[in-house]
DNA sequence: ATTATTTAGGACCGATCAGTCCATAATTTT
DNA sequence: AAAATTATGGACTGATCGGTCCTAAATAAT
């Protein structure tokens, strides 16, 4: 029997993982995926099922990828401390640059889909979960270097900058500017560095 | 000649600034409008014009709502720094409840539409920074009551306040948590009290 | 009561939606 | 080269989309 064609499959998920993100779920078409994934309707049907199996493929892949992404940042050789704010530091660059204006898909999906639609809401939670656990590794180390205040609740604090950077997210959404989301950077950091010496 | 029958305009605008607050703008169809509204077709499209009017209208009707809800809080007698954060805990209180679940109209529709229906982004904008300039008069007025170390920028503070609730907003939609959200409230505050006694 | 005027209801339009299906073309195995 | 299998393009369906229009009913002024 004949073996299926090379089948970029990963690539076309990739590409509908795009439109998703810039459009959202309501407003993206058939068509609009079939024309960024360069596959033929049935094709399309044949590989993925239909649009909203499809959404949920891209939503864990963009999760996997983003919070893959996040995770690496903890063993890096910087303080974490430095880590932290570097993390919200890009976030504020990212969403200012015309293509990151998108914002977080994660984000732009959680705020989208409401109850309905239990299984993104679940990816979306479980991403936002994922990231918490990042940021509580990065103050725990950061306490164990000194560099945040033992008096912290690790989760509180990673809870916390969670929060920050989702806020950012949004503010940027609204309201590109630099000035605007740099303070809100500034003053949490003053959150984070809360009990100090 | 004849005076138009007293018609219940604004009553009519609520219920569909209620429809695009809960399923979004591209979600909504004419249908779900119409009904919520208790208008017929034609009726609809000879008051508002069509779909996209009618949304901008409820926008607005809803960022002028909430802003003057907000702004009323300035001149309560509790002091300021009280008042925020009870601001910031009606926030958490609010998405929790079945109801609140749709979380800040403004909010929404700033993740949803992006660079598309940049009217409809200005108001957002706009309705955020009524929220910020809320935010730095209560800050202010902390600051002269002695609760808010004056070392704070009031406006830097004001945008960190601004972000966190529409933090709060996000979180509350992907994983509402009642521990999470008050956690944020709490770190946030330590940032509020920065520099203080 | 009669006459304007405005509302309501619903038929109707073209476009687009998600999704199915099949005949043809391309590719891989034998 | 032949056979088996897979992908492609496009026709097609039924439903729904936003929006228009016309007739009839309800309401107002005279």
């Amino acid at each position: 029997m004949a073996r299926p064609r090379a089948f970029q499959r990963q690539a076309a998920l990739e590409q509908a993982t795009q439109v998703f993100w810039t459009k959202g779920y309501a407003a993206t078409s058939i068509l609009d995926l079939t024309a960024a994934m360069k596959l033929s309707k049935s094709s399309f049907y044949g590989a993925f099922g239909d649009k909203h199996a499809v959404f949920l493929e891209a939503l864990e892949f963009y999760r996997d990828h983003v919070t893959s992404k996040v995770r690496s940042t903890i063993n890096l050789p910087t303080p974490a401390r430095q880590v932290i704010r570097s993390i919200l530091g890009r976030a504020v660059d990212r969403i200012l640059e015309p293509d990151g204006r998108r914002g977080c898909f994660l984000n732009n999906i959680a705020v989208e889909v409401g109850p309905d639609d239990p299984v993104a809401a679940e990816l979306c939670r479980s991403g936002l979960l994922l990231m918490e656990d990042t940021f509580e590794h990065l103050v725990r180390r950061a306490q164990a270097e000194g560099d945040i205040s033992a008096a912290h609740n690790s989760r509180k604090l990673a809870c916390f900058l969670n929060g920050t950077i989702n806020g950012i997210m949004v503010i940027g959404k609204a309201n590109p500017d630099y000035r605007t989301l740099r303070d809100i950077v500034d003053v949490a950091m003053k959150a984070v560095d809360w009990g100090g010496h």
